[in-house]
Order: C-alpha cells, then structure tokens, then sequence
DNA sequence: CGCTAGATTGACTGGTCAGTCAGCCAGCGA
DNA sequence: TCGCTGGCTGACTGACCAGTCAATCTAGCG
C-alpha cells in the first residue's frame, strides 16, 4: 500500500482528473484513464464521487470560489476602479501560472463550455460578471468611469478579454512565459481602462 | 416526396443540423435527431456527409471564410484602424442578428471548444486572430495606436471581448436586441481602441 | 417499356464506457 | 483469535448511438 492516509487517495484521485481533463478534455477521458493515471482501482471513484461529472463540477466549484472571492474583497480593500481590475485579472492570471492544468479544465471544461457544466454553472460564473461589474458601476457613479457604457456591458468585455487571454496561452497561440504574465496583468487593465475613463476633453467632474 | 429538387435534402439536412446543435448541443445532439428534425430517413445523412462531425465542420467552414473575408477586406478598404475594427467587430455581430443558432453553433461548439473542433480548426481561427493583428500592428507603425502593447496581444482582447458578448447574449447572461447589437458596433471598439490609442499627454508624432 | 443510377429508407451491428456489485483485505476492538 | 467495518478491487452489465447496408423507390433515357 502507498504511503499517505487512509483518505488522500480522493485527493490524489482529483489530481489525476485534473491531468487527465487537461490532456485530453472531459469527454475524451474516460474514467479508467483517471484510476490508472491515480494508481488506484477502478471502482474506488465511486467510493469517493458520484460520478465522472461530480469531479469536476467539485474542481471547478472549489476553484471558482476563491475567484469570486479575489474579486470581492479587491473591490472593498482597494479604492482606485483600476487596482481593483488589476487585482481582479491578476488574481486570475497568477491562478493559472501556479496551476495550468487545472485552469485550463475550468475555462475550457466549465467556462467556456456553455453547453454542458457552463450552463449548470452559470449562476456562479454570473456572480462573478456581476462582482466586476459592481466595481465598474461605483467607478461610474464616482464619474471615473465613463457612463454611457453599461456596468455589464463593460465587465464581459473585461472578462472576456482576460480569459481570451489565457485561453491563447493555454493553446500557445500567444507566448506565453513568466514575463508575459507580469506584463499582462497591467495591460489588460491599462487597455480596457484607458477606453473606460473619461477623456480628458470630456471630463465632466466627480 | 417533398416540393424540393433533388439535392435540397443536403441543405435541409444542414439546416436542420444547426437548430439541433443550437438546441443541445454538438455532443448531446444524436444524428437521430437531426433527421427527424429534417424530416429525411436516418440514412441519408451518410448519403450527403462522412459523419456527424464533417457536417459541423462544413457548417463552421463554410461561415469563417467569410467572417475573415470582411476582416480583410475591412483592413484594405477602409483607413482609419478604428473604422477597420469597428467594420469586423460589426460583422461578427451582424452574422449574430442574421442567423443567431448559427453563430451560437459556431462560438459554442467550435471558437471556445478547445479541446474538441477548437483544436481542429486552429489555423482557420489563428487566421482571424492574425488578420486584426495585423489591422492593430499597422496602426502601430502609423503611431496611431501605442506600441507598448504587442499586437497579438490587443488583438486577442480584441476578439475576446466580442466573443464574450456574443457568449452573453446567447445565454442572455446581459440583455441583447436590436438596439444593443447597434450600439454594441461603436461602444466595443471605443472601449478598446481607447485603452489602445496614445493618451493625449504622450501622443509622440506619427 | 425495361434499365440504370442515384436518392432514400430504417433495421441492425459493433464498439464504447459510465456506473454496479460481490467480494477481498487490513486494521482494530473485544 | 474472531469478527467487523470500511477502504479498496476489477470484471461485468446495460444503455447508448454512430455508422453500415441491403433493399426499395424514382426519374430519366433509349
């Protein structure tokens, strides 16, 4: 018998999804692949889960929740609209350099896969549409937004800009490297952001 | 028999192909259900097509080799890189208004499948992402737009804020009708191509 | 007319997998 | 020492469905 306690072989079997979804996708992954890649019987799967979607609605509900987080308490730690993008994206953004693969499984397997678990998930990925669009609303009512853009208008913009981003990089479309990260998270901000705020000609006070 | 000449089979057959891709999706869409759908015998669909999958191949194909046709042709045709952007972003959301289950079809089961058809057709998508690079690249070298953003990268955004609207009006996510769609041509690019543009204050010569 | 080619039909086959289940084994308490 | 509990095993089953194919129909043509 392996080395860890009684229940690490869930924590292991997870991990192997996460590898398994990432190389292959969900519906090209077949449960056996999993238990080998584990180490572990077949049948143990079902000790743990319920069944081959359960795992990942588990990886991406376990994931998402500390988006959601990042971006809630950016919004009420910092006050300029633009560090609170910024620690959005970058929150984002270090998610997937410490963990590609699993990343990778939550935006291609989840978020974007409006078809299958994107839709069973929807609300929790609206709640972060509308977590970003919270903070460009009170930008907006603090006039340092510009308000004939709509606060949602404006957050799937954002948000989909930032996961076009990774989704690039994931499928190495775009480089992809520590540098390019760093640099990224500012960009994303400073592109968006710069269409977002007032010109200086239209600036109408706060 | 039907009122149709012979080969209109083959057309409704694809028709009816999208409706039920739109309605289920690609992998929950049975080839049963396509030809009930199309009112034709089950067989017939391996009379026209290889398989289930060469008809979402040809539905997709057949679509992108004119959305990357206006892309260039916006890009010889018109000057400023605003009005060139604004003429393809215009165009993907045109093609929405024009036939939404076909786009859904195309975003969904191709654009930001990934790991499925989105692996298949990369160098077709890759062709689009090149061809508003190259719109933002030329803008850069005209110092029409700042150059300290790569243009791979803004063209990326570019595209991923379009894609992520269209994803939100689809599952009306954010609230989507004729006026929207208008409005929705100018505010994207502005947005955008106002982070893109060299501020006023740092504007260096052209 | 009879003949051929292409269109059309739908019952059937073969392969694939998610999920089940009957039972094994290791450790522990009595 | 003997059960007992619960992690653990993997062969097996049942459902599903893409793709096949032999047969039937229809339209033109000589």
């Amino acid at each position: 018998m392996a080395i860890g306690s009684p229940t690490e072989k869930r924590r292991a079997i997870l991990d192997a999804a996460i590898r398994v979804f990432a190389r292959q996708g969900f519906h090209a992954a077949r449960v056996s692949d999993i238990t080998e890649e584990a180490g572990v019987a077949y049948g143990l799967v079902y000790h743990y889960f319920d069944s081959k979607d359960q795992m990942l609605n588990e990886l991406f509900t376990e994931r998402w929740a500390l988006l959601l987080d990042a971006i809630r308490r950016a919004d009420t730690e910092l006050d300029s609209p633009r560090d609170k993008l910024e620690a959005a994206a970058g929150f984002i953004i270090e998610s997937y350099r410490h963990d590609p693969e699993l990343m990778k499984v939550i935006i291609v397997e989840v978020t974007r896969a409006a078809n299958s678990f994107g839709r069973t998930h929807l609300p929790e990925i609206r709640e972060a549409y509308d977590a970003i669009a919270k903070i460009v609303a009170d930008a907006q009512a603090a006039g340092e937004f510009r308000s004939d853009v709509s606060a949602e208008f404006a957050a799937m913009l954002f948000y989909g800009a930032i996961e076009q981003l990774l989704t690039g990089w994931i499928f190495e479309v775009v480089p992809g490297g520590d540098e390019d990260y760093e640099r990224a998270k500012g960009l994303v901000v400073e592109t968006i952001c710069g269409g977002l705020e007032p010109r200086a000609a239209e600036r109408v006070a706060g």
